[in-house]
RNA sequence: CGCGGGAUGGAGCAGUCUGGUAGCUCGUCGGGCUCAUAACCCGAAGGUCAUAGGUUCAAAUCCUAUUCCCGCAA
């Protein structure tokens, strides 16, 4: 029987079950792991493995971490001995030299959520959102140095739901990513894989996402464009403004019918109301610093004076 | 020892600095008003002030230790 075989790079969460999949396929022997170095994390920056890590220490799979793939020593000849068929790289927050990219018979295939060439960067599944996309989908590209820029090997496109946010539509693409590589890996058996190329002129990109971009600048943006950040971006990194000079972090937002100037706020019937360009929203949901989460009715019950909400501490 | 906030009736908070009768906004229950109501009026129940020690005539409040929750940062 054809058996690949194969080296895995990933790091978080998002890599496993595609991971998994290369561990369990019965055309599939994985020769080992590559992923990110332990680090700091949480409260009291403790060290943490990533995820892909602790899986691979718990299916007893050979693994490497390293910093830089490309200039971590002994790293290129150990993948020469290893007479790979292909590399698998998803989520793997390091970009693979040309060396690297050479090391397998087949070359590297990337899977990316996102329908290429839309979105080519770190954040796709937070960018479809943020546009109010109503579908995305999973691309695998063969990779070369530019970024994302690989000719298209295999795709599908998910639909997204008009409620879905950033969490959940990460963790159904996460799945999503593990149904593409297999479809691949069919087509790999057959000899049937074909290479299209991207068009240039279509590409757009989706870079890796700051705290600040979830701040919320509730005068000088529409609603739409609010509701679809905090849907994107929730719940990591989260959406933020500041409340009194404290930050308040905003779970859920839905539309209001109150009449409000941009940027103002009020508490109109224990609902908590901020002023867009083009209308009101309330916070429905909110957190604010040092406490837990809670109904905006709870929150404005504890407070006695003025409401006033900013972007920024003072 | 990365930085910081918090624990007070069912919920969200004030009171702690300057010890001396347990308070606010809600919720709940009973009654009233109303065609009706999430509105309004009257009344009631409900708290070992996170835990354990200590100081004091007296501790939610001051001191010490412990547990739990959360924000930042990564």
């Amino acid at each position: 029987m054809k058996k690949f075989r194969v080296a895995f790079c990933g790091t978080p969460d998002f890599s496993v079950p595609t991971l998994d999949l290369l561990a369990n396929h019965p055309h599939i022997d994985l020769r080992f792991v590559i992923s990110m170095p332990d680090r700091p994390a949480g409260r009291g920056m403790e060290l943490k493995s990533p995820e892909v890590i602790e899986y691979a220490k718990a299916k007893k799979i050979p693994f490497v971490q390293c910093e830089n793939v490309n200039k971590e020593p002994g790293l290129l000849e150990k993948l020469k001995n290893e007479d790979l068929d292909f590399m698998v790289v998803l989520a793997f927050a390091q970009f693979l030299g040309a060396e690297m990219l050479n090391v397998a018979k087949l070359g590297c295939f990337n899977i990316h959520t996102s329908i290429l060439p839309k979105y080519r960067g770190a954040a796709p599944i937070q960018y479809a959102l943020m546009k109010g996309d109503t579908e995305t989908g999973v691309s695998i590209q063969k990779m070369v140095k530019k970024m994302d820029a690989g000719d298209l090997v295999h795709f599908h496109t998910v639909p997204i739901a008009p409620t879905e946010n950033g969490g959940q539509l990460y963790t159904r693409l996460k799945y999503q990513a593990a149904l593409a590589m297999n479809d691949l890996i069919v087509k790999l058996l057959d000899g049937k894989v074909t290479q299209t190329t991207q068009d240039e002129a279509k590409v757009s990109f989706a870079p890796t996402l700051k705290k600040e971009d979830g701040l919320l600048d509730f005068a000088h943006k529409n609603k739409s464009d609010i509701l679809n950040l905090i849907r994107a971006l929730d719940p990591w990194p989260g959406t933020y403004c500041f409340l009194n000079g404290k930050r308040l972090k905003v779970l859920i937002a839905e539309n209001y019918h109150a009449k409000i100037a941009p940027g103002k706020s009020s508490n109109d019937m224990g609902s908590l109301i901020v002023g867009c360009l083009d209308g009101s929203l309330r916070l429905s949901e909110v957190q604010l610093e040092g406490k837990k989460a809670c109904s905006d009715r709870e929150l404005l019950n504890g407070i006695k004076t003025e409401i006033v909400i900013s972007t920024g501490k003072e």
